[in-house]
DNA sequence: GAACACTAACTATGGACATAGTTAGTTGGA
DNA sequence: TCCAACTAACTATGTCCATAGTTAGTGTTC
Protein backbone atom coordinates (compact mmCIF):
# COMPACT_ATOMS: atom_id res chain seq x y z
CA UNK A 1 0.00 0.00 0.00
CA UNK A 2 2.96 2.33 0.29
CA UNK A 3 3.94 2.42 -2.98
CA UNK A 4 0.77 4.16 -3.96
CA UNK A 5 1.84 7.08 -1.51
CA UNK A 6 5.06 7.15 -2.29
CA UNK A 7 4.37 7.75 -5.80
CA UNK A 8 1.64 10.51 -4.64
CA UNK A 9 4.63 12.26 -2.62
CA UNK A 10 6.47 12.49 -5.82
CA UNK A 11 3.49 13.42 -7.87
CA UNK A 12 2.78 16.14 -5.74
CA UNK A 13 5.42 18.04 -6.78
CA UNK A 14 5.17 18.09 -10.63
CA UNK A 15 3.46 15.82 -13.38
CA UNK A 16 5.43 12.62 -14.28
CA UNK A 17 5.40 9.54 -16.47
CA UNK A 18 5.54 6.07 -15.19
CA UNK A 19 9.10 6.24 -16.80
CA UNK A 20 10.38 9.28 -14.50
CA UNK A 21 8.85 7.96 -11.62
CA UNK A 22 10.89 4.36 -11.96
CA UNK A 23 13.74 6.59 -12.87
CA UNK A 24 13.31 8.63 -9.77
CA UNK A 25 12.85 4.89 -7.55
CA UNK A 26 16.53 3.86 -9.25
CA UNK A 27 18.26 6.87 -7.96
CA UNK A 28 17.00 9.50 -5.21
CA UNK A 29 14.24 8.44 -3.69
CA UNK A 30 15.00 4.99 -4.23
CA UNK A 31 17.21 5.57 -1.31
CA UNK A 32 14.05 5.70 0.54
CA UNK A 33 11.59 3.32 -0.97
CA UNK A 34 12.33 1.16 -4.19
CA UNK A 35 9.95 -0.60 -6.40
CA UNK A 36 10.46 -1.88 -10.21
CA UNK A 37 8.90 -0.51 -13.05
CA UNK A 38 6.92 -3.78 -13.32
CA UNK A 39 4.85 -2.50 -10.15
CA UNK A 40 4.96 1.05 -10.87
CA UNK A 41 3.03 0.60 -14.27
CA UNK A 42 -0.18 -1.24 -12.96
CA UNK A 43 -0.39 0.99 -9.63
CA UNK A 44 -0.35 4.32 -11.45
CA UNK A 45 -3.40 3.05 -13.80
CA UNK A 46 -5.04 1.48 -10.72
CA UNK A 47 -4.44 4.98 -9.00
CA UNK A 48 -6.23 6.51 -11.88
CA UNK A 49 -8.78 4.09 -11.63
CA UNK A 50 -9.01 5.34 -7.94
CA UNK A 51 -9.39 8.75 -9.43
CA UNK A 52 -6.42 9.99 -7.53
CA UNK A 53 -4.51 10.51 -10.42
CA UNK A 54 -5.36 11.63 -14.11
CA UNK A 55 -3.21 10.30 -16.88
CA UNK A 56 -3.05 12.27 -20.30
CA UNK A 57 -1.65 11.49 -23.38
CA UNK A 58 1.77 14.01 -24.53
CA UNK A 59 4.07 13.91 -28.06
CA UNK A 60 7.04 12.58 -28.00
CA UNK A 61 9.11 13.22 -30.74
CA UNK A 62 7.38 12.42 -34.70
CA UNK A 63 5.62 9.18 -33.89
CA UNK A 64 6.40 8.59 -30.28
CA UNK A 65 3.63 9.41 -26.76
CA UNK A 66 4.07 9.17 -23.35
CA UNK A 67 1.37 9.44 -20.33
CA UNK A 68 1.63 11.88 -18.31
CA UNK A 69 -0.30 11.85 -14.55
CA UNK A 70 -0.78 14.60 -12.44
CA UNK A 71 -2.09 13.99 -9.06
CA UNK A 72 -6.01 15.06 -8.71
CA UNK A 73 -7.50 16.44 -5.61
CA UNK A 74 -8.69 13.28 -4.37
CA UNK A 75 -5.11 12.10 -4.67
CA UNK A 76 -4.04 15.28 -2.56
CA UNK A 77 -6.53 14.62 -0.01
CA UNK A 78 -5.53 10.18 0.15
CA UNK A 79 -1.89 11.64 0.71
CA UNK A 80 -2.72 13.76 3.18
CA UNK A 81 -5.53 11.51 4.93
CA UNK A 82 -2.25 8.44 4.88
CA UNK A 83 0.00 11.17 6.73
CA UNK A 84 -2.93 12.33 9.06
CA UNK A 85 -3.31 8.47 10.02
CA UNK A 86 -1.33 5.92 11.72
CA UNK A 87 0.82 3.06 10.08
CA UNK A 88 0.39 -0.42 10.81
CA UNK A 89 3.58 -1.94 11.45
CA UNK A 90 4.36 -5.51 10.58
CA UNK A 91 5.84 -8.74 12.57
CA UNK A 92 9.67 -8.64 12.39
CA UNK A 93 11.31 -10.46 9.60
CA UNK A 94 14.69 -10.24 9.18
CA UNK A 95 16.66 -12.75 7.00
CA UNK A 96 20.42 -11.39 8.70
CA UNK A 97 18.93 -11.26 12.39
CA UNK A 98 17.47 -15.03 11.86
CA UNK A 99 20.86 -16.13 10.11
CA UNK A 100 22.66 -14.48 12.75
CA UNK A 101 20.53 -16.83 15.58
CA UNK A 102 22.31 -19.80 13.79
CA UNK A 103 25.96 -18.75 12.97
CA UNK A 104 27.10 -21.86 14.87
CA UNK A 105 26.12 -23.84 11.65
CA UNK A 106 28.60 -22.13 9.73
CA UNK A 107 32.08 -22.57 9.45
CA UNK A 108 33.75 -19.62 11.27
CA UNK A 109 35.06 -18.02 7.88
CA UNK A 110 31.56 -18.53 6.32
CA UNK A 111 30.54 -16.44 9.76
CA UNK A 112 32.76 -14.00 9.43
CA UNK A 113 31.93 -13.38 5.81
CA UNK A 114 28.33 -12.95 6.64
CA UNK A 115 29.49 -10.32 9.12
CA UNK A 116 31.25 -8.54 6.61
CA UNK A 117 28.76 -8.51 4.16
CA UNK A 118 26.48 -6.87 6.36
CA UNK A 119 29.28 -4.50 6.70
CA UNK A 120 29.46 -3.72 3.35
CA UNK A 121 25.89 -3.40 2.37
CA UNK A 122 24.76 -0.79 5.29
CA UNK A 123 27.97 0.77 4.80
CA UNK A 124 27.09 1.83 1.16
CA UNK A 125 24.02 2.26 1.94
CA UNK A 126 25.07 5.06 4.70
CA UNK A 127 27.37 6.90 2.00
CA UNK A 128 24.37 7.69 0.34
CA UNK A 129 21.97 8.59 2.82
CA UNK A 130 25.34 11.08 4.15
CA UNK A 131 25.84 12.30 0.45
CA UNK A 132 21.28 13.20 0.67
CA UNK A 133 22.12 14.76 3.91
CA UNK A 134 24.55 16.93 2.02
CA UNK A 135 22.42 17.52 -0.67
CA UNK A 136 19.52 19.03 1.69
CA UNK A 137 21.94 20.75 3.38
CA UNK A 138 23.87 22.54 0.33
CA UNK A 139 19.79 23.21 -1.32
CA UNK A 140 21.54 20.59 -4.41
CA UNK A 141 18.91 17.69 -4.20
CA UNK A 142 17.22 18.00 -7.73
CA UNK A 143 13.74 16.93 -6.32
CA UNK A 144 14.00 18.74 -3.15
CA UNK A 145 14.97 22.35 -5.03
CA UNK A 146 11.75 21.53 -7.60
CA UNK A 147 9.51 20.90 -4.74
CA UNK A 148 10.58 23.33 -2.50
CA UNK A 149 9.66 25.72 -5.76
CA UNK A 150 6.06 25.06 -5.40
CA UNK A 151 5.96 26.05 -1.83
CA UNK A 152 5.58 29.29 0.02
CA UNK A 153 8.89 30.46 1.99
CA UNK A 154 6.93 30.05 5.62
CA UNK A 155 6.66 26.03 4.11
CA UNK A 156 10.97 25.58 3.39
CA UNK A 157 11.95 24.87 6.86
CA UNK A 158 9.62 21.86 7.75
CA UNK A 159 9.96 20.16 4.22
CA UNK A 160 13.52 20.24 4.39
CA UNK A 161 13.70 19.22 7.79
CA UNK A 162 11.79 16.30 7.56
CA UNK A 163 13.38 14.87 5.10
CA UNK A 164 17.15 15.06 6.84
CA UNK A 165 15.39 13.91 10.01
CA UNK A 166 14.15 10.62 7.97
CA UNK A 167 17.65 10.68 6.14
CA UNK A 168 19.28 10.91 9.51
CA UNK A 169 17.38 8.31 10.85
CA UNK A 170 18.04 5.82 8.73
CA UNK A 171 21.98 7.08 9.03
CA UNK A 172 22.25 6.46 12.97
CA UNK A 173 20.59 2.82 11.62
CA UNK A 174 22.92 1.51 9.60
CA UNK A 175 25.36 3.14 12.14
CA UNK A 176 24.13 0.75 14.69
CA UNK A 177 24.17 -2.63 12.23
CA UNK A 178 27.61 -2.02 11.58
CA UNK A 179 28.51 -1.87 15.15
CA UNK A 180 26.66 -4.71 15.38
CA UNK A 181 28.35 -6.66 12.75
CA UNK A 182 31.67 -5.66 13.79
CA UNK A 183 30.55 -7.46 17.71
CA UNK A 184 29.87 -10.30 15.65
CA UNK A 185 33.38 -10.65 14.27
CA UNK A 186 34.47 -9.99 17.86
CA UNK A 187 32.45 -12.91 19.10
CA UNK A 188 33.72 -14.99 16.34
CA UNK A 189 37.16 -14.34 17.19
CA UNK A 190 36.10 -15.09 20.64
CA UNK A 191 34.74 -18.47 20.01
CA UNK A 192 36.82 -19.67 16.99
CA UNK A 193 40.50 -18.81 19.07
CA UNK A 194 42.12 -20.92 16.28
CA UNK A 195 41.60 -18.79 13.19
CA UNK B 1 12.58 -18.16 0.53
CA UNK B 2 13.63 -17.58 4.52
CA UNK B 3 10.71 -19.06 5.92
CA UNK B 4 12.54 -22.51 4.18
CA UNK B 5 15.24 -22.05 6.81
CA UNK B 6 13.33 -20.71 9.78
CA UNK B 7 11.53 -23.98 9.52
CA UNK B 8 14.69 -26.13 9.57
CA UNK B 9 16.03 -24.32 12.21
CA UNK B 10 13.37 -25.48 14.12
CA UNK B 11 13.06 -28.56 12.68
CA UNK B 12 17.22 -29.32 13.80
CA UNK B 13 15.98 -29.33 17.24
CA UNK B 14 13.00 -32.50 16.61
CA UNK B 15 10.33 -33.72 14.95
CA UNK B 16 7.53 -30.84 14.69
CA UNK B 17 3.56 -30.98 13.48
CA UNK B 18 2.80 -27.66 11.33
CA UNK B 19 0.44 -26.88 14.40
CA UNK B 20 3.70 -26.51 16.84
CA UNK B 21 6.08 -24.65 14.37
CA UNK B 22 2.91 -22.11 14.24
CA UNK B 23 2.90 -22.00 17.30
CA UNK B 24 6.71 -21.31 17.83
CA UNK B 25 6.24 -18.70 15.26
CA UNK B 26 3.23 -16.88 16.88
CA UNK B 27 5.69 -17.35 20.55
CA UNK B 28 9.23 -17.70 20.81
CA UNK B 29 11.11 -17.49 17.56
CA UNK B 30 8.07 -15.79 16.12
CA UNK B 31 10.04 -12.48 17.91
CA UNK B 32 12.65 -13.13 15.08
CA UNK B 33 10.95 -14.61 12.39
CA UNK B 34 6.97 -14.60 11.65
CA UNK B 35 5.06 -16.44 9.23
CA UNK B 36 0.90 -17.59 9.77
CA UNK B 37 -0.17 -21.27 9.49
CA UNK B 38 -1.22 -20.62 5.85
CA UNK B 39 2.40 -19.83 4.29
CA UNK B 40 3.59 -22.95 7.07
CA UNK B 41 1.66 -25.96 6.13
CA UNK B 42 2.48 -25.37 1.94
CA UNK B 43 5.94 -24.92 2.80
CA UNK B 44 6.32 -27.97 4.48
CA UNK B 45 4.46 -29.95 1.44
CA UNK B 46 7.13 -28.15 -0.53
CA UNK B 47 10.06 -29.10 1.19
CA UNK B 48 8.60 -32.49 1.84
CA UNK B 49 8.60 -33.05 -2.06
CA UNK B 50 12.36 -31.28 -2.35
CA UNK B 51 13.11 -34.17 0.10
CA UNK B 52 14.41 -32.01 2.76
CA UNK B 53 11.81 -33.23 5.09
CA UNK B 54 10.45 -36.40 5.70
CA UNK B 55 5.91 -36.10 6.56
CA UNK B 56 5.05 -39.12 8.56
CA UNK B 57 0.95 -39.75 9.83
CA UNK B 58 0.91 -39.87 14.00
CA UNK B 59 -2.23 -40.90 16.29
CA UNK B 60 -3.86 -38.15 18.22
CA UNK B 61 -6.08 -39.57 20.51
CA UNK B 62 -9.12 -42.00 19.16
CA UNK B 63 -9.69 -40.42 15.60
CA UNK B 64 -7.29 -37.96 15.05
CA UNK B 65 -4.29 -38.02 13.47
CA UNK B 66 -1.60 -35.16 12.73
CA UNK B 67 1.50 -34.97 10.20
CA UNK B 68 4.86 -34.79 12.14
CA UNK B 69 7.76 -33.73 10.06
CA UNK B 70 11.33 -34.41 10.68
CA UNK B 71 14.34 -33.21 8.82
CA UNK B 72 16.35 -35.34 6.29
CA UNK B 73 19.90 -35.38 6.27
CA UNK B 74 19.04 -33.01 2.81
CA UNK B 75 17.39 -31.00 5.13
CA UNK B 76 20.40 -30.42 7.33
CA UNK B 77 22.84 -29.91 4.45
CA UNK B 78 20.52 -27.76 3.07
CA UNK B 79 20.46 -25.46 5.73
CA UNK B 80 24.25 -25.64 6.56
CA UNK B 81 24.66 -24.69 2.81
CA UNK B 82 22.59 -21.87 3.61
CA UNK B 83 24.45 -20.73 6.66
CA UNK B 84 27.71 -21.04 4.99
CA UNK B 85 26.79 -19.01 1.77
CA UNK B 86 25.97 -15.01 2.28
CA UNK B 87 22.41 -13.03 2.19
CA UNK B 88 21.58 -10.95 -0.64
CA UNK B 89 19.99 -7.75 0.60
CA UNK B 90 16.99 -6.67 -0.50
CA UNK B 91 16.69 -2.77 -1.06
CA UNK B 92 15.00 0.01 1.39
CA UNK B 93 11.46 -0.24 1.70
CA UNK B 94 10.36 1.24 4.82
CA UNK B 95 7.11 2.90 5.42
CA UNK B 96 7.55 4.77 8.82
CA UNK B 97 10.61 6.14 7.55
CA UNK B 98 8.62 6.61 4.02
CA UNK B 99 5.89 8.68 5.72
CA UNK B 100 8.61 10.94 8.33
CA UNK B 101 10.52 12.44 4.61
CA UNK B 102 6.58 14.02 4.22
CA UNK B 103 5.54 14.59 7.97
CA UNK B 104 4.97 18.43 7.06
CA UNK B 105 1.69 17.19 5.38
CA UNK B 106 0.25 16.07 8.29
CA UNK B 107 -1.24 18.11 11.44
CA UNK B 108 1.46 18.66 14.01
CA UNK B 109 -0.34 16.52 16.58
CA UNK B 110 -1.06 13.72 14.04
CA UNK B 111 2.63 13.94 13.16
CA UNK B 112 3.12 13.56 16.71
CA UNK B 113 0.98 10.67 17.21
CA UNK B 114 2.94 9.10 14.00
CA UNK B 115 6.27 9.47 16.31
CA UNK B 116 4.64 7.92 19.44
CA UNK B 117 3.19 5.13 17.81
CA UNK B 118 6.64 4.52 16.60
CA UNK B 119 7.89 4.43 20.20
CA UNK B 120 5.64 2.49 21.35
CA UNK B 121 5.93 -0.63 18.60
CA UNK B 122 9.69 -0.43 19.12
CA UNK B 123 9.23 -0.63 22.92
CA UNK B 124 6.94 -3.26 23.01
CA UNK B 125 9.43 -5.28 20.82
CA UNK B 126 12.23 -4.28 22.84
CA UNK B 127 10.29 -6.07 25.99
CA UNK B 128 10.27 -8.94 24.49
CA UNK B 129 13.51 -9.29 23.27
CA UNK B 130 14.97 -8.10 26.44
CA UNK B 131 12.83 -10.82 28.18
CA UNK B 132 14.47 -13.42 25.38
CA UNK B 133 18.13 -12.39 26.49
CA UNK B 134 16.65 -12.73 29.98
CA UNK B 135 15.98 -16.61 29.46
CA UNK B 136 19.35 -17.12 27.35
CA UNK B 137 21.02 -15.80 30.33
CA UNK B 138 19.00 -17.89 32.98
CA UNK B 139 18.52 -20.80 30.55
CA UNK B 140 15.07 -20.75 30.63
CA UNK B 141 13.87 -20.37 27.23
CA UNK B 142 12.68 -24.35 26.27
CA UNK B 143 13.54 -24.38 22.92
CA UNK B 144 17.21 -23.00 23.42
CA UNK B 145 17.20 -26.23 26.52
CA UNK B 146 15.77 -28.44 24.32
CA UNK B 147 18.21 -27.56 21.78
CA UNK B 148 21.17 -27.86 23.86
CA UNK B 149 20.16 -31.08 24.77
CA UNK B 150 20.51 -32.58 21.15
CA UNK B 151 23.95 -30.93 21.29
CA UNK B 152 27.45 -31.99 22.82
CA UNK B 153 28.32 -29.67 26.13
CA UNK B 154 31.44 -28.29 24.02
CA UNK B 155 29.01 -26.90 21.54
CA UNK B 156 26.59 -25.10 24.27
CA UNK B 157 28.26 -21.84 24.57
CA UNK B 158 28.40 -20.98 20.31
CA UNK B 159 24.80 -22.11 20.59
CA UNK B 160 24.08 -19.89 23.16
CA UNK B 161 26.37 -16.94 22.37
CA UNK B 162 24.77 -16.15 18.94
CA UNK B 163 21.02 -16.42 20.10
CA UNK B 164 21.81 -14.03 22.49
CA UNK B 165 23.88 -11.85 19.97
CA UNK B 166 21.06 -11.91 17.48
CA UNK B 167 18.48 -10.12 20.52
CA UNK B 168 20.76 -7.68 21.22
CA UNK B 169 21.03 -6.45 17.79
CA UNK B 170 17.62 -6.21 17.97
CA UNK B 171 17.60 -4.76 21.46
CA UNK B 172 20.22 -1.84 20.07
CA UNK B 173 17.74 -1.51 17.10
CA UNK B 174 14.81 -0.94 18.41
CA UNK B 175 16.99 1.71 21.31
CA UNK B 176 17.56 3.27 18.06
CA UNK B 177 14.76 3.68 16.80
CA UNK B 178 13.20 5.00 19.82
CA UNK B 179 15.78 7.53 20.23
CA UNK B 180 15.15 8.83 16.58
CA UNK B 181 11.10 9.12 17.16
CA UNK B 182 11.91 11.01 20.52
CA UNK B 183 14.45 13.64 18.39
CA UNK B 184 11.38 13.64 15.86
CA UNK B 185 8.86 14.81 18.88
CA UNK B 186 11.28 17.60 19.79
CA UNK B 187 11.69 18.63 16.14
CA UNK B 188 8.07 18.91 15.77
CA UNK B 189 7.86 21.03 19.13
CA UNK B 190 10.47 22.99 17.18
CA UNK B 191 8.82 23.42 13.73
CA UNK B 192 5.38 23.81 15.52
CA UNK B 193 6.00 26.68 18.72
CA UNK B 194 2.37 27.42 18.81
CA UNK B 195 0.89 23.81 19.95
C1' DG C 1 22.92 5.27 -42.24
C1' DA C 2 23.83 1.74 -38.95
C1' DA C 3 24.67 0.90 -34.29
C1' DC C 4 23.78 1.81 -29.75
C1' DA C 5 22.05 3.72 -25.55
C1' DC C 6 18.17 5.47 -23.83
C1' DT C 7 13.13 6.47 -23.23
C1' DA C 8 8.62 4.52 -22.68
C1' DA C 9 5.46 1.09 -21.41
C1' DC C 10 3.96 -3.25 -20.89
C1' DT C 11 3.51 -8.67 -19.92
C1' DA C 12 4.31 -13.07 -17.67
C1' DT C 13 5.53 -15.94 -13.94
C1' DG C 14 6.17 -17.28 -9.45
C1' DG C 15 6.97 -16.67 -4.68
C1' DA C 16 5.89 -14.10 -0.33
C1' DC C 17 2.58 -12.55 2.76
C1' DA C 18 -1.82 -10.92 4.93
C1' DT C 19 -6.42 -11.84 5.89
C1' DA C 20 -10.16 -14.52 6.39
C1' DG C 21 -12.30 -18.16 6.24
C1' DT C 22 -13.51 -23.84 6.75
C1' DT C 23 -13.57 -28.54 8.73
C1' DA C 24 -12.85 -31.84 12.21
C1' DG C 25 -11.11 -33.90 16.29
C1' DT C 26 -9.52 -33.36 21.49
C1' DT C 27 -9.54 -32.02 26.15
C1' DG C 28 -10.96 -30.16 30.41
C1' DG C 29 -14.10 -27.93 33.23
C1' DA C 30 -19.11 -26.33 34.66
C1' DT D 1 -22.93 -34.32 29.41
C1' DC D 2 -22.27 -30.53 27.03
C1' DC D 3 -19.65 -26.58 25.80
C1' DA D 4 -15.73 -23.84 25.15
C1' DA D 5 -11.10 -23.59 24.11
C1' DC D 6 -7.72 -25.62 21.89
C1' DT D 7 -5.32 -28.65 18.40
C1' DA D 8 -4.70 -29.71 13.62
C1' DA D 9 -4.70 -28.72 8.86
C1' DC D 10 -6.23 -26.75 4.98
C1' DT D 11 -8.33 -23.31 1.27
C1' DA D 12 -9.18 -18.99 -1.09
C1' DT D 13 -8.23 -14.38 -2.41
C1' DG D 14 -5.62 -10.59 -3.30
C1' DT D 15 -1.58 -7.70 -2.94
C1' DC D 16 3.21 -7.17 -3.07
C1' DC D 17 7.41 -7.86 -5.14
C1' DA D 18 11.38 -9.85 -7.84
C1' DT D 19 12.97 -11.38 -12.13
C1' DA D 20 12.95 -11.59 -16.75
C1' DG D 21 11.40 -10.79 -20.64
C1' DT D 22 8.98 -7.89 -25.05
C1' DT D 23 7.94 -4.05 -28.23
C1' DA D 24 8.70 0.31 -30.17
C1' DG D 25 10.22 4.94 -30.72
C1' DT D 26 14.18 8.63 -29.92
C1' DG D 27 18.59 10.71 -30.18
C1' DT D 28 23.43 10.61 -30.70
C1' DT D 29 27.57 9.21 -32.53
C1' DC D 30 30.85 6.95 -35.48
Amino acid sequence: MSLRYALLALLSVEPMTGYDLYKEFESSVGHVWHAPDSQIYPELRRMEKDGLLEGEEVVWGQRGKKRQYHITEAGTAAFRDWMNGTLEYSRVRDPAHLKAAYLEWAEPEAAREQMRAHIRHHTAQLEQWREKVREIEQGTSPMLTRRLATLPASEHSKTTAFKKFTYQGLIARAEQEIAWAQQGLALIDELYPAG
